[in-house]
DNA sequence: GGTGTAATTTAAAACGTTGTAAATTTCCGA
DNA sequence: TCGGAAATTTACAACGTTTTAAATTACACC
């Protein structure tokens, strides 16, 4: 760099603390470039010469130069945003914050922005949605819970807009979706439970509307089946309710003639809450009765480590919906951009 | 409206659907107006007169126009954006969504998105404010979990970026914030346990690098003072602690001489697993011993109601905090925009 | 009817970036 | 030394909004 160089680099450092941003005028007055060509060069095209390229790009380090980003996504119409969409029901024990965790990861070396869409308020999500293509306030969308004819995935399938889910729907139109295996899971658990000698089991689902209602549900009576063993499945309770209403029904159940001896909980409350109501009647874990929970955080397990637990991978989750979404964004086509993850491993579907 | 301008709206209506948003040039084709009286009219400038900004707003509602964000923050510099730094720590419970929650509410009415930072990623998180200010990423910042000398504090009042914490700080300059009165609630936690005539009282602090731990021993130590009670304070464990370290930390403890047999739990998790570490030792609660613990969320109480508990209104404090970001904006004074929130009603401090 | 002033509307520039199309320079062989 | 293609650089327009300053219209008064 020659000596007027660097004292036009002096002039424009204290610029930026006196006045604004540098931008990219402020580069092509440093070099003597053309704005165009200061752009050029910093996007590595093709036809700018090594030298000015390399000249461009220290400039733009030493003065910290970064683009615009309001003026990008107003020029190019592309956001660099990816929004996920976060329900009120995701909250507890980090479900949310552990899926965003892995996008985090996957988003890292990219230029995009993670913002999360808070559900919060009192609107549908399917509003939210709409919200985000009508005013493209992103390039893509994550979101979870879906149900086999998921409104949201209805509207953006629609408007072409790219997403993923993690769930699947059975909507005949293909859609990038990563999703656990929660049939295996339940059958995994189930069969756990019988084996270790439980003559009759149970299961708190989740909420039926939602996709793997049926999937952990098929689960489970493949095991129940299999084994010839006795079960039986609360009617009024699912995976949503609260902690108390499910340690009561446990507690009252329990102290019923004939009560399950095995439990199949999905989830570390409901698992938290089952202990909780066996105890209050005196029965014990591993004694009296054995649980397999689905662990999502280390939570339980450090907490109850009696606990038998098979562990979904939420990060790993998020990493991936991550990495299919900016490949969908890229244009590749969705049906290929599918993923079933094991409770033991991931691994993709054809 | 006339024939010809209900014409030039289904006209200007089938042209969103086919070619893209409307926007202020739409309106200004529609009406007749000019693009500047268009965006007057929407801004509800004084200077326009009121039957053409009727007018205005109205054709603007029927076509669904909404303003450009990404051209509006290229011209004004402002970009309608709060960001929220979310730090791992507070993932579990829904900490930080519960603090969002509150968020929300708060700028659910303005035009103000919310979008969390999450400090996921290797980075420390003063990178990420460094980043936040000098990209312009954000009109104003939030966070928690403050030091007495938070670096993050420092470079935020040195670039003069608004700001509120949730949390105190010990600057000479003034900056908002939102706390809970944390020596209120070890003090009023201690003292409960002491009235159950407890012998000897302890307490899991927070990590000692943090503000709030100073108020809590406080709290606690005035309690024991007070009372003349026996007290030990666990020197190798702090609230961010495993679960499994709380747990074995009680467990041990509690089988040695002279064991603590009122425990004050700043956080849900830590109770928990207290109630296994005693359980495990065959000690119950209510009985051998007993906990107050602070509720952040409705979990503790569903799972454990025999836990006695004072509330902490996270959704209560992130509103707040937003309400003060917001007249921070506008350009209050920092000094006047400081809450201290109490275990049972909040009031603003002179 | 003309004049001055207030009320209302407008044209043009700008924010920082990128795409298009044109201009300039470089380099080669004749 | 010169044409001409290739390589490199450039000017200009545009994205949708707000702001500044200027233009137009309306109104009241003499």
């Amino acid at each position: 760099m020659s000596p007027t160089e660097k004292s036009a680099v002096r002039e424009a450092v204290s610029n930026v603390s006196r006045a604004g941003k540098p931008t990219l005028k402020t580069i092509a007055e440093m070099t003597g470039l053309a704005i165009t060509t200061v752009s050029r060069a910093l996007g590595n095209a093709p036809q700018i010469s090594e030298s000015t390229r390399r000249r461009v790009h220290a400039v733009a380090a030493e003065i910290g130069y970064l683009p615009d980003r309001a003026a990008q996504r107003l020029k190019t119409g592309r956001t660099n945003v990816i929004s996920v969409l976060l329900d009120p029901h995701e909250e507890i024990l980090g479900f949310g914050t552990s899926i965003m965790h892995g996008l985090a990861r996957a988003l890292q070396a990219t230029s995009y922005h993670l913002i999360v869409t808070p559900n919060f308020l009192d609107g549908s999500n399917v509003d939210a949605v709409n919200y985000i293509i009508r005013n493209g306030m992103a390039d893509g969308l994550i979101f979870s819970r879906t149900e086999p004819f998921d409104p949201r995935v209805r509207l953006l399938l629609e408007n072409g807009f790219p997403f993923v889910t993690h769930g699947r729907t059975e909507f005949s139109t293909p859609h990038a979706f990563v999703d656990y295996d929660n049939f295996a899971f339940a059958y995994e658990a189930t069969k756990r439970l019988i084996a270790k000698g439980r003559r009759k089991v149970t299961i708190i689902l989740p909420p039926r509307r939602l996709t793997f209602h049926q999937y952990m549900l098929h689960g489970f009576m493949t095991a129940v089946r299999e084994a010839g063993v006795a079960y039986e499945i609360p009617e009024t309770l699912d995976l949503d309710s609260p902690a108390d209403m499910i340690r009561d029904h446990v507690r009252r159940r329990s102290a019923e003639p004939d009560p399950p001896d095995g439990y199949t909980c999905p989830g570390e409350v409901s698992a938290l809450a089952t202990i909780t109501g066996m105890s209050d009647n005196g029965l014990t874990l591993c004694a009296e009765y054995d649980i397999v929970a689905k662990q999502t955080s280390r939570l339980l397990s450090q907490i109850q480590p009696k606990v038998e637990t098979i562990y979904e991978d939420l990060p790993a989750a998020g990493e991936a919906m991550g990495r299919l979404l900016l490949r969908r964004i890229a244009g590749e086509n969705a049906e290929d951009l599918t993923m079933l993850l094991g409770p033991q491993f991931g691994f993709p579907t054809p």
